[in-house]
DNA sequence: AATGAATGAGATTTCATTCAT
DNA sequence: CATGAATGAAATCTCATTCAT
């Protein structure tokens, strides 16, 4: 149990991830400064490395620190599903939701995370593949029950319908193509995206 | 028809492109410096200025002088062909094939492209559509003569095929899974998100 | 006399002059921390601020308390011995004994006082005459009773023999040659320094 | 043979070696700038990084292009000395002359590579066994022709004469006691220092 | 046209010092 | 008295870009 010092001190910490994502979905993390977050935190500079060890450090906290919540939020979410067609409707609903409520985060993890050093570059791929393993799970269950069809290669269809899922919220968030709603987008990309799977 | 001199400066400019691209994929666009290009391309670091407007103006010039082959290939590919659904299963294939001649380049195109400064990330966009327009005219093809189903929306599937199809092209690149083949990822890929496009 | 209070606050103030000598002594005045002190002193940072002006200030203070104590300890050895060279030999052995006993405080001593600022350098020096008197007043009276050469000037005197001991204790303490004891050298020094001041 | 062009690059290196001395010797290595260095050497901040890996790194390199020149002017003196004592006399006095010429070389070589990093203290005692090994050699050859006590420890009196000189120089340096000149201070060491040497 | 040394603005990071608790 | 989180000035170093040769 937090003392009340510890309690402020994480939501220090929780203010500067926050301004964090916000500055750097705006600006790209290497365009953005440190100085840019810690005034969007409303602290100086050097507070932010009393937190976190270096600007790097900063985007991997904030990875780490948001996977959790989301990771979490998923797991609720299908829980009491137990057909795995509606569960993988379910994963888009939720991806979207989380998408549309904060787009600055989406980018953030989108975007930026993708690029940045090597290392980072590593991270983030290795971290990646907890979102793939939902899907994965939602698959290898449908195929157990002759849901989807037999010669489907879970190994590749995780990805592509995960990638599938990806662009579209994407490209929302890009505001590319704000022509389409991402409720829209749901149905859509459910129906077709799911259709293929089908046994029959 | 150009001289040889002018010959011999679009060759030079090719080989700071091509040089761009290598280290690019390798360091990415931020962490990598204009002398690590040069050097790359065998040439002096101001020699680049002669070419190129500046840092950025490489990696746009590098993504419109790539981008114009690759529609052309595109073009070719899928000219003679008249099934929507060949044309699908083509256009996968082509892009495999691309990425798997050049990972390098591909990187560059997914990932460093993909955030760059805000400005870069409009213009990205705008280029972006080119590539999904040529999957929109398959669908709408594909549509009209009823192979696809009437209610499916262009707009947002054509986003979504070729987020599935990046994604694993991507997933190969980085070797996180390097479990698969692309030519066997093709055909699964191509069954699997076409088949939920079918009118029957 | 001192309260209870008042002897607590003098004994903590030694505490962090300790562990000053020995965290500037490892890490080099500048290259230390004033956060090393107080972790080696087992408190707060701000607590430094409480007992010393600043960083500076730690380091004059810790030389003069030290040097205080050191003056006494010469002074007391020196006192019961009347022959010059008898004299000149325990100033020796004593203060191979003070650097024996504390190569931490020799080092912040010879090494770290003699830079720092300006304004320290001339600190330094200032109080470093207070060893050099001592040698100064042994000369002397070496010199009024006919025991050392007429010819032999003091204030070179004085300096050159505190920098061959000195050298001889640095070394030493550098380990750069841990080859001799300090008790040989003691010997040594003494001998080939002395016999060059006789006057016969 | 260096083209036009490397001696025009050696002469710049050069030229911030000189300014790095008397900045260093002024303020400190710890106090002065970077920035500093580079205004007295009339070249931009960045510059010196083309010239310099880093900060301690120009401290390093301008110890070593000095201590080349230095140790040449040794041996050329004392090549053509065969009495041991003359060669001691030479060695004081051509130190003696160094410092006088160059006092602000004198104070870096002194004081501040004495301390700065620990690295770099390690690496300033083992450049520094060059000295005291011209030293000892005089002493060998001295003791070998009866000319040294026969009791006389190379090792520990090599390292006390060069204290002796070295603090006789550094006092004159720091002007604390500005009463002697160099010149007068040669004779009084020589004929103290040596004098206990002696065999007879 | 080509070079690559030089520039200097600007970014990250450190740390002595302060002050509310 | 003591604390230690917060500050923000200042230092080091990088690197896109320029320009004399």
């Amino acid at each position: 149990m937090p003392t009340k010092r510890e309690k402020s001190k994480e939501a220090k910490k929780e203010k500067i991830i926050e301004a964090a994502v916000k500055v750097f979905a705006k600006k790209g993390f290497y365009t953005a400064n440190v100085k840019d977050v810690a005034k969007e935190a409303g602290v100086a500079d050097g507070t932010i490395y009393l937190y976190f060890k270096n600007k790097d450090d900063l985007l991997i906290s904030l990875f780490e620190h948001k996977m959790r919540g989301i990771l979490d939020t998923f797991k609720r979410a299908l829980k009491n599903i137990s057909d795995p067609l509606d569960q993988l409707k379910e994963f888009i609903k939720v991806y979207f939701n989380l998408i549309e409520n904060d787009p600055d985060l989406s980018d953030v993890f989108q975007v930026e995370l993708r690029q940045s050093t090597k290392f980072l570059k590593d991270y983030h791929n290795q971290q990646f593949s907890n979102y793939l393993n939902i899907i994965a799970g939602i698959l290898e269950k449908g195929k157990k029950i002759g849901f989807f069809r037999s010669e489907m290669d879970i190994h590749i269809c995780k990805i592509f319908i995960f990638g599938a899922i990806d662009e579209v919220a994407r490209q929302w968030i890009l505001g590319a193509d704000a022509k389409y709603s991402l409720s829209e987008a749901t149905e859509q990309t459910c129906d077709n995206l799911v259709k293929g799977l089908l046994a029959f």
